[in-house]
RNA sequence: GGAAAGUUGGCAGAGUGGUCGAAUGCGGCGGUCUUGAAAACCGUUGACUGUAACAGGUCCGGGGGUUCGAAUCCCUCACUUUCCGCCA
Protein backbone atom coordinates (compact mmCIF):
# COMPACT_ATOMS: atom_id res chain seq x y z
CA UNK A 1 0.00 0.00 0.00
CA UNK A 2 1.71 3.26 -0.85
CA UNK A 3 1.31 6.26 1.86
CA UNK A 4 -1.12 8.86 0.87
CA UNK A 5 1.40 11.69 2.20
CA UNK A 6 3.67 10.51 -0.45
CA UNK A 7 1.19 10.89 -3.17
CA UNK A 8 0.39 14.21 -2.37
CA UNK A 9 3.69 15.57 -2.03
CA UNK A 10 4.81 13.90 -5.06
CA UNK A 11 1.90 13.58 -7.81
CA UNK A 12 3.26 13.49 -10.98
CA UNK A 13 6.18 11.39 -9.94
CA UNK A 14 3.43 8.72 -8.49
CA UNK A 15 1.42 8.47 -11.38
CA UNK A 16 4.41 8.37 -14.34
CA UNK A 17 5.63 5.08 -12.52
CA UNK A 18 2.26 3.93 -12.17
CA UNK A 19 1.59 4.49 -15.95
CA UNK A 20 5.09 2.88 -16.44
CA UNK A 21 3.03 -0.43 -14.69
CA UNK A 22 0.18 0.14 -17.29
CA UNK A 23 -2.16 1.32 -14.36
CA UNK A 24 -5.45 2.50 -16.10
CA UNK A 25 -7.49 4.51 -13.17
CA UNK A 26 -4.54 7.44 -12.67
CA UNK A 27 -8.20 9.00 -12.13
CA UNK A 28 -7.89 7.20 -8.14
CA UNK A 29 -4.61 9.15 -7.45
CA UNK A 30 -6.35 12.28 -7.63
CA UNK A 31 -9.29 10.84 -6.03
CA UNK A 32 -7.25 9.25 -3.18
CA UNK A 33 -5.73 12.91 -2.38
CA UNK A 34 -9.03 15.19 -2.71
CA UNK A 35 -10.30 12.42 -0.09
CA UNK A 36 -7.33 12.61 2.14
CA UNK A 37 -7.38 16.59 1.93
CA UNK A 38 -11.81 16.11 3.06
CA UNK A 39 -10.32 13.57 5.61
CA UNK A 40 -7.83 15.93 7.27
CA UNK A 41 -9.91 18.72 7.53
CA UNK A 42 -12.32 16.74 9.22
CA UNK A 43 -9.89 15.70 11.57
CA UNK A 44 -8.85 18.80 12.08
CA UNK A 45 -12.26 20.41 12.74
CA UNK A 46 -12.56 16.84 15.41
CA UNK A 47 -9.68 17.82 16.97
CA UNK A 48 -11.09 21.07 18.20
CA UNK A 49 -14.09 19.86 19.38
CA UNK A 50 -12.56 16.97 21.25
CA UNK A 51 -10.18 19.37 22.61
CA UNK A 52 -12.42 21.75 23.69
CA UNK A 53 -14.39 18.88 25.32
CA UNK A 54 -11.81 17.77 27.19
CA UNK A 55 -10.83 21.23 28.76
CA UNK A 56 -14.88 20.78 29.71
CA UNK A 57 -14.74 17.10 31.47
CA UNK A 58 -11.51 18.50 32.99
CA UNK A 59 -12.73 21.82 35.01
CA UNK A 60 -15.83 19.78 35.80
CA UNK A 61 -13.70 17.66 37.44
CA UNK A 62 -11.77 20.65 39.24
CA UNK A 63 -15.03 21.93 40.47
CA UNK A 64 -16.53 18.90 41.53
CA UNK A 65 -13.44 18.85 43.87
CA UNK A 66 -14.41 21.80 45.56
CA UNK A 67 -18.00 21.68 45.56
CA UNK A 68 -18.88 24.02 42.90
CA UNK A 69 -22.25 22.09 41.91
CA UNK A 70 -23.64 25.19 40.45
CA UNK A 71 -20.81 25.74 37.74
CA UNK A 72 -20.89 22.05 36.50
CA UNK A 73 -24.43 22.10 35.86
CA UNK A 74 -23.68 25.21 33.19
CA UNK A 75 -21.14 23.66 32.07
CA UNK A 76 -22.99 20.06 31.38
CA UNK A 77 -25.21 22.13 29.40
CA UNK A 78 -22.56 23.24 27.02
CA UNK A 79 -21.07 19.91 27.21
CA UNK A 80 -24.19 18.24 25.11
CA UNK A 81 -24.49 20.45 22.38
CA UNK A 82 -20.79 19.65 21.58
CA UNK A 83 -21.10 16.14 21.65
CA UNK A 84 -23.66 16.29 18.70
CA UNK A 85 -21.02 17.88 16.52
CA UNK A 86 -18.60 15.30 17.88
CA UNK A 87 -20.61 12.68 17.08
CA UNK A 88 -22.07 13.71 13.72
CA UNK A 89 -18.21 14.61 12.68
CA UNK A 90 -16.64 11.40 13.75
CA UNK A 91 -18.74 9.37 11.81
CA UNK A 92 -18.00 11.43 8.81
CA UNK A 93 -14.05 10.70 9.65
CA UNK A 94 -14.70 7.05 9.98
CA UNK A 95 -16.14 6.96 7.15
CA UNK A 96 -13.72 9.27 4.82
CA UNK A 97 -11.34 7.18 5.99
CA UNK A 98 -12.64 4.17 4.93
CA UNK A 99 -13.01 5.94 1.69
CA UNK A 100 -9.37 6.58 1.41
CA UNK A 101 -8.64 3.41 2.66
CA UNK A 102 -10.38 1.88 0.01
CA UNK A 103 -8.86 3.54 -3.00
CA UNK A 104 -5.76 3.41 -1.60
CA UNK A 105 -5.74 -0.51 -1.82
CA UNK A 106 -6.37 -0.21 -4.96
CA UNK A 107 -3.10 1.57 -6.20
CA UNK A 108 -0.35 -0.66 -6.98
CA UNK A 109 3.68 -0.49 -6.17
CA UNK A 110 4.94 2.19 -8.27
CA UNK A 111 7.83 0.98 -10.39
CA UNK A 112 11.52 1.16 -9.85
CA UNK A 113 13.32 3.95 -12.75
CA UNK A 114 15.07 0.53 -14.55
CA UNK A 115 11.72 -1.48 -14.81
CA UNK A 116 11.44 -1.48 -18.96
CA UNK A 117 8.45 -0.06 -20.32
CA UNK A 118 5.97 -2.73 -21.83
CA UNK A 119 2.51 -4.12 -21.21
CA UNK A 120 3.13 -8.14 -21.98
CA UNK A 121 5.81 -10.71 -21.16
CA UNK A 122 7.47 -10.41 -24.77
CA UNK A 123 8.59 -7.21 -23.86
CA UNK A 124 10.09 -8.29 -20.58
CA UNK A 125 14.27 -7.40 -20.40
CA UNK A 126 16.53 -10.54 -21.30
CA UNK A 127 19.06 -9.62 -18.58
CA UNK A 128 21.54 -12.62 -19.64
CA UNK A 129 21.09 -16.25 -20.49
CA UNK A 130 23.19 -18.79 -19.33
CA UNK A 131 24.17 -22.35 -20.49
CA UNK A 132 23.52 -24.21 -23.89
CA UNK A 133 20.32 -25.66 -24.68
CA UNK A 134 21.10 -29.40 -24.78
CA UNK A 135 20.84 -31.49 -28.14
CA UNK A 136 18.44 -34.11 -27.29
CA UNK A 137 18.14 -37.75 -28.96
CA UNK A 138 15.31 -38.70 -32.06
CA UNK A 139 12.33 -39.12 -29.74
CA UNK A 140 13.00 -37.05 -26.82
CA UNK A 141 9.51 -37.32 -24.94
CA UNK A 142 8.02 -34.54 -23.15
CA UNK A 143 7.88 -34.46 -19.19
CA UNK A 144 4.61 -36.32 -18.66
CA UNK A 145 5.63 -38.81 -20.59
CA UNK A 146 8.78 -39.61 -19.12
CA UNK A 147 7.19 -39.55 -15.82
CA UNK A 148 4.84 -42.21 -17.18
CA UNK A 149 7.39 -44.49 -18.43
CA UNK A 150 9.62 -44.29 -15.43
CA UNK A 151 6.53 -44.31 -13.33
CA UNK A 152 7.55 -41.63 -10.92
CA UNK A 153 4.80 -38.66 -11.17
CA UNK A 154 0.97 -40.27 -11.49
CA UNK A 155 -1.41 -37.86 -12.41
CA UNK A 156 -3.99 -39.80 -13.00
CA UNK A 157 -3.99 -40.93 -9.55
CA UNK A 158 -4.01 -37.26 -8.23
CA UNK A 159 -7.31 -36.94 -10.41
CA UNK A 160 -8.65 -39.87 -8.03
CA UNK A 161 -7.28 -38.37 -4.84
CA UNK A 162 -8.68 -34.57 -5.51
CA UNK A 163 -8.50 -33.61 -8.80
CA UNK A 164 -6.56 -32.29 -11.64
CA UNK A 165 -3.35 -30.49 -10.48
CA UNK A 166 -2.62 -32.65 -7.52
CA UNK A 167 -0.35 -35.19 -8.41
CA UNK A 168 0.91 -38.50 -7.16
CA UNK A 169 5.36 -38.60 -6.72
CA UNK A 170 5.94 -42.07 -6.43
CA UNK A 171 9.31 -43.91 -6.16
CA UNK A 172 12.56 -42.18 -7.05
CA UNK A 173 10.29 -39.22 -8.27
CA UNK A 174 9.14 -38.79 -4.44
CA UNK A 175 12.82 -39.22 -3.56
CA UNK A 176 13.65 -36.73 -5.98
CA UNK A 177 11.09 -34.07 -4.27
CA UNK A 178 12.70 -34.66 -1.04
CA UNK A 179 16.18 -34.19 -2.01
CA UNK A 180 15.79 -30.77 -4.18
CA UNK A 181 14.02 -29.70 -1.14
CA UNK A 182 16.78 -30.34 1.27
CA UNK A 183 19.44 -29.41 -1.51
CA UNK A 184 18.04 -25.65 -2.07
CA UNK A 185 17.34 -25.98 2.41
CA UNK A 186 20.87 -26.46 2.68
CA UNK A 187 22.20 -24.15 0.13
CA UNK A 188 19.82 -21.35 1.58
CA UNK A 189 21.56 -21.83 4.84
CA UNK A 190 24.96 -21.63 4.19
CA UNK A 191 24.13 -18.48 2.18
CA UNK A 192 23.07 -16.48 6.02
CA UNK A 193 19.55 -17.61 5.16
CA UNK A 194 17.35 -18.91 8.65
CA UNK A 195 15.32 -21.53 8.56
CA UNK A 196 11.83 -21.49 9.93
CA UNK A 197 9.02 -23.85 9.62
CA UNK A 198 5.79 -21.41 9.27
CA UNK A 199 2.14 -22.31 9.48
CA UNK A 200 0.67 -23.52 5.88
CA UNK A 201 -2.73 -21.98 6.81
CA UNK A 202 -3.01 -17.99 7.38
CA UNK A 203 -5.17 -15.45 8.74
CA UNK A 204 -7.04 -12.90 6.73
CA UNK A 205 -4.45 -9.96 8.24
CA UNK A 206 -1.62 -12.19 7.09
CA UNK A 207 -3.16 -12.27 3.59
CA UNK A 208 -3.40 -8.63 3.85
CA UNK A 209 -0.01 -7.67 5.25
CA UNK A 210 1.25 -9.58 2.14
CA UNK A 211 -1.10 -7.72 -0.58
CA UNK A 212 -2.75 -11.27 -1.44
CA UNK A 213 -6.04 -9.97 -0.05
CA UNK A 214 -8.47 -8.37 -0.47
CA UNK A 215 -7.67 -8.27 -4.15
CA UNK A 216 -6.77 -11.85 -5.18
CA UNK A 217 -8.73 -14.24 -2.90
CA UNK A 218 -10.15 -16.09 -5.66
CA UNK A 219 -6.68 -17.28 -6.20
CA UNK A 220 -6.51 -18.71 -2.52
CA UNK A 221 -7.96 -21.83 -1.70
CA UNK A 222 -10.85 -21.37 1.27
CA UNK A 223 -11.20 -22.68 4.63
CA UNK A 224 -14.34 -21.45 5.19
CA UNK A 225 -15.47 -22.69 8.67
CA UNK A 226 -12.58 -21.10 10.15
CA UNK A 227 -11.44 -18.12 7.74
CA UNK A 228 -8.61 -19.09 6.86
CA UNK A 229 -6.68 -19.54 3.76
CA UNK A 230 -4.30 -22.41 2.14
CA UNK A 231 -0.87 -20.47 1.24
CA UNK A 232 -0.02 -19.63 -2.12
CA UNK A 233 3.48 -18.98 -1.13
CA UNK A 234 5.94 -19.01 2.02
CA UNK A 235 6.69 -15.66 1.15
CA UNK A 236 2.82 -15.30 3.27
CA UNK A 237 3.70 -16.56 6.46
CA UNK A 238 7.13 -15.70 6.39
CA UNK A 239 6.95 -12.22 6.22
CA UNK A 240 3.89 -11.82 8.41
CA UNK A 241 6.71 -12.74 11.22
CA UNK A 242 7.35 -9.68 11.07
CA UNK A 243 3.96 -7.94 10.98
CA UNK A 244 3.49 -4.92 13.78
CA UNK A 245 7.41 -5.38 14.62
CA UNK A 246 9.64 -2.62 14.97
CA UNK A 247 12.93 -4.09 14.46
CA UNK A 248 16.58 -2.97 15.49
CA UNK A 249 18.09 -1.76 12.51
CA UNK A 250 21.46 -3.04 13.42
CA UNK A 251 19.97 -6.34 12.70
CA UNK A 252 19.12 -6.13 9.45
CA UNK A 253 18.99 -7.35 7.02
CA UNK A 254 16.78 -10.21 8.47
CA UNK A 255 16.93 -13.25 6.29
CA UNK A 256 14.58 -15.98 5.95
CA UNK A 257 14.57 -19.25 4.07
CA UNK A 258 11.16 -21.94 4.52
CA UNK A 259 9.75 -24.64 2.43
CA UNK A 260 6.31 -25.29 2.14
CA UNK A 261 3.92 -26.95 0.14
CA UNK A 262 1.96 -24.18 -2.20
CA UNK A 263 -1.60 -24.14 -2.76
CA UNK A 264 -2.89 -22.13 -6.00
CA UNK A 265 -6.32 -22.50 -7.82
CA UNK A 266 -5.45 -21.28 -11.25
CA UNK A 267 -8.65 -20.51 -12.08
CA UNK A 268 -9.58 -20.56 -15.98
CA UNK A 269 -5.46 -22.00 -16.73
CA UNK A 270 -6.43 -25.04 -19.29
CA UNK A 271 -4.78 -25.80 -21.85
CA UNK A 272 -1.49 -26.87 -23.06
CA UNK A 273 0.63 -25.06 -21.34
CA UNK A 274 -0.72 -26.17 -18.16
CA UNK A 275 -0.11 -29.82 -18.81
CA UNK A 276 2.16 -32.07 -16.69
CA UNK A 277 3.65 -30.06 -14.12
CA UNK A 278 3.54 -26.70 -16.31
CA UNK A 279 0.97 -25.43 -13.73
CA UNK A 280 -0.17 -26.51 -10.69
CA UNK A 281 -2.93 -26.58 -8.23
CA UNK A 282 -0.38 -28.04 -5.30
CA UNK A 283 3.67 -27.61 -5.70
CA UNK A 284 6.99 -27.69 -3.43
CA UNK A 285 8.88 -24.69 -3.18
CA UNK A 286 11.54 -22.98 -0.82
CA UNK A 287 11.23 -19.23 0.11
CA UNK A 288 14.03 -16.93 0.88
CA UNK A 289 12.49 -13.33 2.03
CA UNK A 290 14.61 -11.18 3.42
CA UNK A 291 13.75 -7.40 5.15
CA UNK A 292 15.95 -4.85 4.63
CA UNK A 293 17.65 -1.60 5.14
CA UNK A 294 15.91 0.90 2.59
CA UNK A 295 19.65 1.90 1.13
CA UNK A 296 20.35 -1.57 0.91
CA UNK A 297 17.55 -2.90 -0.81
CA UNK A 298 18.48 -2.91 -4.41
CA UNK A 299 21.84 -3.82 -3.69
CA UNK A 300 19.88 -7.18 -1.56
CA UNK A 301 17.70 -7.48 -4.86
CA UNK A 302 20.78 -7.98 -6.85
CA UNK A 303 22.25 -10.85 -4.39
CA UNK A 304 19.39 -12.99 -4.10
CA UNK A 305 19.22 -12.85 -8.05
CA UNK A 306 22.72 -14.60 -7.89
CA UNK A 307 21.83 -16.64 -4.94
CA UNK A 308 19.15 -18.20 -7.00
CA UNK A 309 21.26 -18.68 -10.53
CA UNK A 310 23.87 -20.36 -8.39
CA UNK A 311 21.22 -23.02 -7.43
CA UNK A 312 20.62 -23.21 -11.07
CA UNK A 313 23.99 -23.57 -12.10
CA UNK A 314 24.63 -26.52 -9.93
CA UNK A 315 21.71 -28.37 -10.96
CA UNK A 316 23.42 -27.70 -14.62
CA UNK A 317 20.25 -26.44 -16.01
CA UNK A 318 20.07 -23.67 -18.85
CA UNK A 319 18.44 -20.48 -17.98
CA UNK A 320 18.04 -16.71 -18.60
CA UNK A 321 17.45 -13.65 -16.38
CA UNK A 322 14.44 -11.54 -17.26
CA UNK A 323 13.51 -7.98 -15.59
CA UNK A 324 9.83 -7.57 -16.33
CA UNK A 325 8.34 -4.72 -17.66
CA UNK A 326 6.37 -2.62 -15.94
CA UNK A 327 3.09 -4.40 -17.41
CA UNK A 328 3.88 -7.91 -16.42
CA UNK A 329 4.84 -7.41 -12.67
CA UNK A 330 3.02 -8.03 -10.17
CA UNK A 331 0.70 -5.32 -8.01
CA UNK A 332 2.91 -4.95 -5.25
CA UNK A 333 6.50 -5.09 -6.62
CA UNK A 334 8.60 -2.33 -7.27
CA UNK A 335 11.26 -4.30 -9.33
CA UNK A 336 11.15 -8.20 -10.41
CA UNK A 337 13.67 -10.59 -11.70
CA UNK A 338 11.88 -14.00 -13.31
CA UNK A 339 14.71 -16.66 -13.34
CA UNK A 340 13.26 -19.70 -16.06
CA UNK A 341 15.03 -22.57 -17.34
CA UNK A 342 14.76 -23.97 -20.44
CA UNK A 343 12.76 -27.10 -21.40
CA UNK A 344 14.43 -29.15 -23.98
CA UNK A 345 11.77 -30.72 -24.74
CA UNK A 346 8.92 -28.83 -24.91
CA UNK A 347 11.32 -25.96 -26.24
CA UNK A 348 10.06 -23.68 -23.71
CA UNK A 349 11.18 -21.09 -20.99
CA UNK A 350 9.77 -21.83 -17.67
CA UNK A 351 9.86 -19.36 -14.83
CA UNK A 352 10.96 -21.04 -11.98
CA UNK A 353 12.06 -18.06 -9.72
CA UNK A 354 10.65 -14.62 -9.61
CA UNK A 355 12.75 -12.13 -7.07
CA UNK A 356 11.23 -9.21 -5.96
CA UNK A 357 12.05 -5.68 -4.20
CA UNK A 358 8.01 -4.61 -2.40
CA UNK A 359 10.25 -1.25 -0.77
CA UNK A 360 7.77 -0.25 1.41
CA UNK A 361 4.70 -1.11 -0.13
CA UNK A 362 4.21 -4.44 2.07
CA UNK A 363 5.91 -3.14 5.28
CA UNK A 364 3.50 0.13 5.18
CA UNK A 365 0.86 -2.69 4.90
CA UNK A 366 2.08 -5.04 7.65
CA UNK A 367 3.42 -1.91 10.08
CA UNK A 368 6.83 -3.59 9.42
CA UNK A 369 9.46 -0.69 11.03
CA UNK A 370 12.71 -0.65 12.15
CA UNK A 371 14.60 1.73 14.32
CA UNK A 372 18.01 2.61 15.24
CA UNK A 373 19.40 3.90 18.56
CA UNK A 374 18.25 7.36 17.69
CA UNK A 375 15.28 9.00 15.23
CA UNK A 376 11.68 7.48 14.34
CA UNK A 377 11.38 3.91 13.41
CA UNK A 378 10.46 4.17 9.60
CA UNK A 379 8.95 1.36 7.08
CA UNK A 380 11.67 -1.11 6.49
CA UNK A 381 11.47 -2.80 2.76
CA UNK A 382 10.73 -6.90 2.10
CA UNK A 383 12.11 -8.53 -0.57
CA UNK A 384 11.30 -12.46 -1.55
CA UNK A 385 12.18 -14.36 -4.41
CA UNK A 386 11.79 -18.69 -5.08
CA UNK A 387 14.67 -21.07 -4.43
CA UNK A 388 13.45 -22.59 -5.58
CA UNK A 389 9.79 -23.44 -7.05
CA UNK A 390 10.24 -27.73 -8.05
CA UNK A 391 8.02 -29.21 -10.73
CA UNK A 392 9.18 -26.98 -13.24
CA UNK A 393 12.97 -27.80 -12.18
CA UNK A 394 11.95 -30.99 -12.23
CA UNK A 395 10.05 -31.00 -15.47
CA UNK A 396 13.29 -29.60 -17.11
CA UNK A 397 15.25 -32.09 -15.39
CA UNK A 398 13.39 -34.96 -16.41
CA UNK A 399 13.46 -33.71 -20.40
CA UNK A 400 17.10 -31.97 -20.52
CA UNK A 401 18.42 -35.02 -18.89
CA UNK A 402 17.04 -37.93 -21.29
CA UNK A 403 19.64 -40.31 -21.78
CA UNK A 404 19.50 -44.46 -23.37
CA UNK A 405 20.25 -45.08 -19.62
CA UNK A 406 17.57 -42.74 -18.51
CA UNK A 407 17.43 -39.72 -16.55
CA UNK A 408 20.50 -38.14 -15.19
CA UNK A 409 21.00 -36.70 -12.15
CA UNK A 410 22.81 -33.86 -11.88
CA UNK A 411 26.03 -34.40 -9.71
CA UNK A 412 24.92 -31.63 -6.98
CA UNK A 413 22.10 -33.45 -6.25
CA UNK A 414 23.47 -37.13 -6.12
CA UNK A 415 24.34 -36.75 -2.64
CA UNK A 416 20.74 -36.04 -1.79
CA UNK A 417 18.95 -38.65 -3.97
CA UNK A 418 21.47 -41.38 -3.38
CA UNK A 419 21.21 -42.26 -6.93
CA UNK A 420 22.20 -41.47 -9.96
CA UNK A 421 19.92 -42.68 -12.53
CA UNK A 422 15.81 -42.16 -12.75
CA UNK A 423 15.85 -45.89 -14.81
C1' G B 1 -16.25 -30.07 22.63
C1' G B 2 -17.13 -28.35 28.29
C1' A B 3 -15.47 -24.94 32.39
C1' A B 4 -12.65 -20.94 34.46
C1' A B 5 -9.18 -16.93 34.23
C1' G B 6 -6.82 -13.36 31.46
C1' U B 7 -5.41 -9.49 27.25
C1' U B 8 -1.93 -2.53 29.94
C1' G B 9 4.45 0.78 26.92
C1' G B 10 10.55 -3.24 23.91
C1' C B 11 9.64 -6.98 28.10
C1' A B 12 7.74 -7.96 33.16
C1' G B 13 3.97 -5.87 36.04
C1' A B 14 0.67 -1.96 39.22
C1' G B 15 -3.67 0.77 38.37
C1' U B 16 -10.02 3.74 43.89
C1' G B 17 -14.74 6.64 37.07
C1' G B 18 -11.72 12.87 37.29
C1' U B 19 -3.69 15.91 36.50
C1' C B 20 -3.36 8.20 34.04
C1' G B 21 -0.28 8.11 28.30
C1' A B 22 -0.37 5.39 32.66
C1' A B 23 3.44 3.54 39.16
C1' U B 24 7.55 0.25 39.64
C1' G B 25 11.34 -3.13 37.83
C1' C B 26 14.24 -4.83 33.65
C1' G B 27 16.05 -3.41 29.02
C1' G B 28 17.67 0.94 25.70
C1' C B 29 20.07 5.80 25.35
C1' G B 30 23.09 9.96 27.61
C1' G B 31 26.20 11.31 31.69
C1' U B 32 29.30 10.98 36.48
C1' C B 33 33.13 7.77 38.30
C1' U B 34 37.29 4.61 35.73
C1' U B 35 43.49 3.98 31.98
C1' G B 36 39.28 1.03 29.90
C1' A B 37 35.16 -1.95 31.32
C1' A B 38 31.78 -3.73 35.08
C1' A B 39 29.21 -2.13 39.39
C1' A B 40 27.05 2.09 41.59
C1' C B 41 24.76 6.79 41.06
C1' C B 42 22.17 10.82 38.12
C1' G B 43 19.25 11.95 33.93
C1' U B 44 16.41 10.26 29.86
C1' U B 45 13.34 6.71 27.21
C1' G B 46 6.04 4.40 23.74
C1' A B 47 3.46 4.67 18.93
C1' C B 48 0.45 7.26 15.47
C1' U B 49 -1.47 11.92 13.76
C1' G B 50 -0.74 17.01 13.36
C1' U B 51 2.13 22.01 12.93
C1' A B 52 6.90 26.13 9.76
C1' A B 53 7.53 25.29 15.02
C1' C B 54 4.46 25.14 19.24
C1' A B 55 -0.35 23.63 20.38
C1' G B 56 -3.93 20.06 19.69
C1' G B 57 -5.83 14.98 18.84
C1' U B 58 -5.87 9.36 19.04
C1' C B 59 -4.16 4.74 21.14
C1' C B 60 -4.35 0.39 27.84
C1' G B 61 -6.85 -6.81 22.52
C1' G B 62 -11.06 -5.15 18.32
C1' G B 63 -15.97 -2.96 18.00
C1' G B 64 -20.15 -0.70 20.46
C1' G B 65 -22.55 1.51 24.91
C1' U B 66 -23.26 4.28 29.87
C1' U B 67 -21.16 9.18 31.71
C1' C B 68 -19.78 16.08 31.63
C1' G B 69 -15.46 12.55 32.09
C1' A B 70 -13.69 5.31 31.05
C1' A B 71 -7.47 1.53 31.33
C1' U B 72 -11.29 1.40 35.33
C1' C B 73 -18.60 0.16 34.61
C1' C B 74 -21.92 -2.58 30.76
C1' C B 75 -22.55 -5.40 25.97
C1' U B 76 -20.19 -7.97 22.07
C1' C B 77 -16.34 -10.28 19.18
C1' A B 78 -11.40 -12.12 18.77
C1' C B 79 -7.31 -14.20 20.92
C1' U B 80 -4.30 -16.37 25.00
C1' U B 81 -3.64 -19.41 29.31
C1' U B 82 -5.20 -23.29 32.77
C1' C B 83 -8.28 -27.60 33.97
C1' C B 84 -11.48 -31.64 31.93
C1' G B 85 -12.61 -34.60 27.47
C1' C B 86 -10.63 -36.42 22.76
C1' C B 87 -6.13 -37.37 20.21
C1' A B 88 -0.92 -37.76 16.14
Amino acid sequence: MLQVNYIRENKDEVIARLSKKSFKQLDLVDKVIDLDNKRRATQAQLDNMLSQSNAMAKSIGELMRDGKKDEVEKIKQKTSLIKEDIKTLGEELSELEQHVHNSLVLLPNLAHSSVPAGVTPEENEVVLTHGDVPKLPEHALPHWELAAKYDIIDFELGVKISGAGFPVYKGKGAKLQRALINFFLDNAAKAGYDEVQPPIVINEASGFGTGQLPDKEGQMYFIGEDNLYLVPTAEVPVTNIYRDEIVKEDQLPIKNTAYTPCFRREAGSYGAHVRGLNRLHQFDKVEIVQIAHPEKSYEILEEMSEYVQTLLKKLELPYRVLRLCGGDMSFASALTYDMEVFSAAQGRWLEVSSVSNFETFQANRLKLRFKGNEGKAQLAHTLNGSALALPRIVASLLENNQTEKGIKIPEALVPYTGFEYID
